[in-house]
RNA sequence: GCGGGCGUGAUGGAAUGGUAGACAUACGGGACUUAAAAUCCCGAGGGUGUACACCCGUGUGGGUUCGAGUCCCACCGCCCGCACCA
């Protein structure tokens, strides 16, 4: 259908016209047996609450954009959806609306998959699963239990992380700032019951690793490092002076030995054993009181002061025969890292110099910074922490940190105190477990059967899988499954005895640990076909936000490698490259009451001193901050809303444009409005093109300036917006392609003008790339322009346009002249013309020759084909 | 406190150590129109000047270099993450 086009583009026909297409023709099915290079391309799955959000459509965008792009490249590209669908928001819709989270989720979801339907997005839809389904919470059964198996699962009795307000257990992970991470609720500490993944089992491998994700944020890695905490140190024993209780010795943890001539106190943890046995005094159960109180209760750490109480015991000096140092009870020592004790040298540590100060324990410098002198140099307010030499350390004068550090441990290793080595190197990890028992309904059934006679036995496999039970109630506090009146109840697998379901259900990090795997065969009845899974993975391109930088990465990076430890995959890493997006922001809006209104009730007007007024009242409204969007603050945006007054294409083109994927992008309505425009613009200039192509084309004349000039733009740009589309980098790819479009505007104009066969051709050639160029960001738009310039088959299917290296290369080039590197002219020469002829050329600029003042040039700089510094 | 990142026109932002401000938005002027919207064209970092042109300019101050937004040092400011981790 080529012809005049004179309508404006219609997405509202347009859209789920070419989605229908596209639909119809399976163009997103993707084969695992296909020949073709494999490339996932993986985006974060969303939690089904019911509706898409603007940063939906971002982190969507982006990926489908790549999606389409690797397409067109000609791989076998893996790009599927799916529901992270169990948690607490369905229980907590279950309580306020007497709806079953089952019917809830499903819901949401179905709402959920229309909206991501109309944002066009090329998405191979018979992979989609929700971790809700049975079909995929029964595989991650069997991969509890093989992971039960390989001993990377375990039950203990520890102190767990409790949400009193939603009444279940946390992650370390979960808990910020002392709160419950949904909840906000203050966190509490319990002893409970709990199956653990072995997360530390693998710390030492999740750090190392790192340092290959060279496709990650440098952000990200950082802080995963940080999480695993690494710290090399000693174990050191000190014997008490005299004996207390049970206690002979107090092990500490130290990661500075070599300080050990400075030490001038012991602390132990208010939750240390010793602690415990010394609660008989007063004092002392009172401080452990207050301290716990003050544990939760304190948000502000660094304010918290240093405080301790003396428990009256003593230990010897290790390294000073005769002397003792005493031992308190400290709130700055944690027991759940290191040994929960420490021994305090002030000098070189800031925390112990607070408490020394404030008890008037001694401070004794041993380390000596460079080219300080011994006499002079003391520690006042700050300890010093840095590198230098060892001194009033008798055997270790004169060593360096790292050398005293050995040597001190060398010299502990070989005495010994209650028949073990008084000193043991050790290497900690700051990274835990990772508890995953939740008492929730809504979550993956933890497959174990606890019997009194044969403990906990696995559910065996022909049991599997253990469903979760519809007829819950949820009219009160605590674990609908526990409340259940016959779910519970089983025979033992291996007595056939009475027993007892678990009740827990897995953390819903779980579910997400392991679904991109899922992915590659998502109805097999095995957690994954290991062939298929390794052929996909790792994910080739992951594309999220930083909020799960920590929690959601690592566990995955832990369960990769679980998997293989039990056969379920052969790779090591799950995410070759990650990307982590910016934030959707929006400007904010307060009316004179102080409350926040959405950007629909307002109107905006001025330029530079914008003003804006209640849409109905029309009284004065305060324009706030920008911030995230967010139901609260009301500056929100629908994508529904926008989809239906713009279209996908331009709701996906704005996203792209403007601001770099990393960072927040701000949403505005002139922005959306330009991208609107762009769009017009684009289907405007195809429609001119479009008659133009009606009459004969021939092979563009290059002796054209204008010709060539045009098929250079439109080389040169289908060049960089490939490489700017590999590299994530949407919004130059956004600015190549209106350069193209403008300058093809204008070249159809001329044509118009002077319309000869070869600019026909060359127009041909330019629009075409051009609507190739943006079918991957606005898919549908580019479909209608295919057909307009009568090409045939979807665009979508078009292979990506090919690159005449020769027009990239311009055969003369602009080169600034600069004297003394302020740009002073520029010469016009044959590319790579020889440096003698290029210098001559910029010598004889008048600007250049006026600096010279009749003058000879100190120095001519030349770099060929691309500056002229002469240097006067 | 520790770690990471960032600072460029009115705004979002471009810029392998090589013409700073691409592209877009907002703005101003013009064309078209009875008018408006839409569309198209032009202008635009600051300053001096009639013009050719010149001076200043990427948070601040130094340094390296023929040449620095970019590299190095120090400082200021903002953002993010972790945080009594011994």
């Amino acid at each position: 259908m080529t012809g005049r086009v004179t309508e404006r583009y219609n997405p509202r026909v347009e859209e789920p016209r070419w989605q229908k297409a596209w639909d119809e023709a399976k163009t997103f099915v993707v084969r695992n047996d296909d020949q073709r290079e494999p490339y996932y391309v993986l985006e974060m799955f969303p939690y089904p609450s019911g509706r898409i959000h603007m940063g939906h459509v971002r982190n969507y965008t982006m990926g489908d954009v790549l999606a389409r792009y690797m397409r067109a490249k000609g791989r076998n590209v893996l790009h599927p959806m799916g529901w992270d669908a169990f948690g607490l928001p369905a229980e907590n819709a279950a309580m306020q609306n007497k709806v079953h989270p089952k019917s809830w989720t499903y819901a949401n979801i179905e709402a959920m998959r229309k909206q991501l339907k109309s944002i066009g997005l090329g998405i191979d839809w018979t992979r989609e699963f929700a971790t809700c389904d049975v079909e995929y919470y029964s595989q991650q059964q069997k991969l509890f239990i093989d992971m039960l198996r390989e001993g990377l699962v375990t039950r203990r009795k520890s102190k767990v992380n409790w949400d009193p307000v939603d009444m279940t257990v946390l992650a370390n992970e979960q808990v910020v700032d002392g709160r419950g991470w949904r909840s906000g609720a203050i966190v509490e500490q319990r002893e409970l019951n709990q199956w653990a993944f072995k997360v530390s089992e693998f710390a030492e491998e999740l750090l190392e690793a790192l340092d290959t994700l060279d496709q990650w944020p440098e952000k990200v890695r950082t802080m995963q490092r940080n999480w695993i905490g690494k710290s090399e140190g000693l174990r050191l024993l000190f014997e008490l002076s005299a004996p207390y209780k049970d206690f002979t010795s107090i092990e500490v943890f130290t990661t500075r030995p070599d300080t050990i001539f400075g030490a001038s106190f012991i602390a132990i943890s208010a939750d240390h054993p010793l602690a415990k046995a010394l609660s008989d005094q007063p004092a002392v159960a009172a401080f452990i009181a207050e301290t716990h109180r003050q544990g939760t209760a304190t948000e502000t750490i660094d304010k918290a002061e240093k405080l301790g109480v003396f428990t009256g015991l003593h230990v010897n000096h290790p390294v000073k025969p005769g002397a003792t140092l005493p031992v308190y009870v400290a709130n700055f020592v944690l027991m759940d890292y290191g040994t929960g004790a420490i021994f305090g040298c002030p000098a070189h540590d800031q925390r112990d110099l607070d408490f020394a100060r404030r008890y008037g324990l001694p401070v004794i410098p041993v380390v000596l910074p460079e080219g300080a002198d011994p006499e002079e140099f003391e520690v006042e307010a700050e300890a010093y922490t840095g590198p230098g030499r060892a001194y009033h350390s008798e055997f270790l004068d004169g060593l360096d940190v790292d050398a005293a550090k050995k040597k001190i441990a060398e010299y502990f290793a070989q005495r010994s105190v209650d028949n073990r080595p008084q000193g043991v190197v050790e290497t900690n990890y700051r990274l835990r477990d990772w508890g995953v028992s939740r008492q929730r309904y809504w979550g993956c059934p933890i497959p174990v059967i606890h019997c009194e006679n044969c403990g906990t036995v696995p559910v065996p496999d022909k049991d599997l899988p253990v469903v979760l039970p519809e007829d819950v109630t949820f009219d009160r506090p605590g674990n609908p499954l526990d409340h259940h009146p016959t779910w519970k109840h089983v025979a033992c697998p291996k007595c056939a005895g009475p027993a007892m379901r678990e009740t827990d259900t897995m953390d819903t990090f779980v579910d997400s640990s392991w679904y991109f795997a899922r992915f590659t065969a998502p109805h097999a009845d095995t957690p994954t076909i290991p062939g298929v899974a390794n052929n996909w993975l790792p994910v080739d391109q992951y594309i999220g936000g930083v909020e799960h930088a920590i929690l959601h990465l690592l566990y995955s990076r832990f369960f990769t490698r679980a998997m293989k430890k039990s056969g379920h995959l052969n790779i090591d890493e799950p995410f070759k490259g990650l990307f982590t997006q910016g934030m959707v922001v929006h400007e904010t809006y307060k009316d004179q009451a102080g409350e926040w209104l959405s950007p629909a009730d307002i109107l905006i007007s001025g330029g530079d001193n914008r003003t804006a007024v209640h849409a109905k009242t029309g009284a004065a409204v305060e324009i706030g901050s920008i911030e995230k969007m967010s139901k609260s603050k009301k500056n929100v945006v629908d994508p529904d809303e926008i989809v239906r007054t713009y279209g996908a294409d331009t709701a996906r083109w704005f996203m792209l444009s403007d601001s770099p994927p990393e960072r927040d992008v701000q949403w505005t309505e002139a922005g959306i409005e330009g991208a609107s425009r762009f769009l017009q613009r684009v289907w405007k200039l195809v429609g001119d093109a479009a008659e133009l192509l009606a009459q004969p084309a021939g092979e563009p004349d290059m002796s054209d300036a204008e010709t060539a000039a045009i098929r250079r733009l439109a080389h040169r740009t289908v060049a960089n917006v490939g490489t700017d589309l590999e590299g994530l980098r949407f919004n130059r790819a956004v600015a190549q392609i209106y350069e193209l479009a403008n300058g093809l505007t204008k070249f159809t104009a001329t044509t118009v003008a002077a319309s000869t066969p070869g600019r026909v051709g060359a127009l041909d050639e330019g629009v075409s790339r051009l609507i190739q160029l943006v079918a991957p960001m606005m898919p549908h738009l580019a479909e209608t322009c295919w057909a307009a310039l009568g090409k045939s088959g979807l665009v979508v299917d078009a292979p990506w346009p090919a690159v005449d290296p020769a027009l990239l290369m311009d055969s003369s080039v602009v080169i600034p002249v600069q004297v003394n590197g302020k740009r002073r002219g520029e010469i016009t020469v044959p590319k790579g013309s020889a440096n003698d002829l290029v210098e001559k050329e910029a010598l004889s600029l008048e600007a250049v020759a006026r600096m010279l003042e009749g003058k000879s040039p100190k120095k001519v700089v030349i770099v060929p084909d691309r500056i002229v510094n002469v240097v006067v």
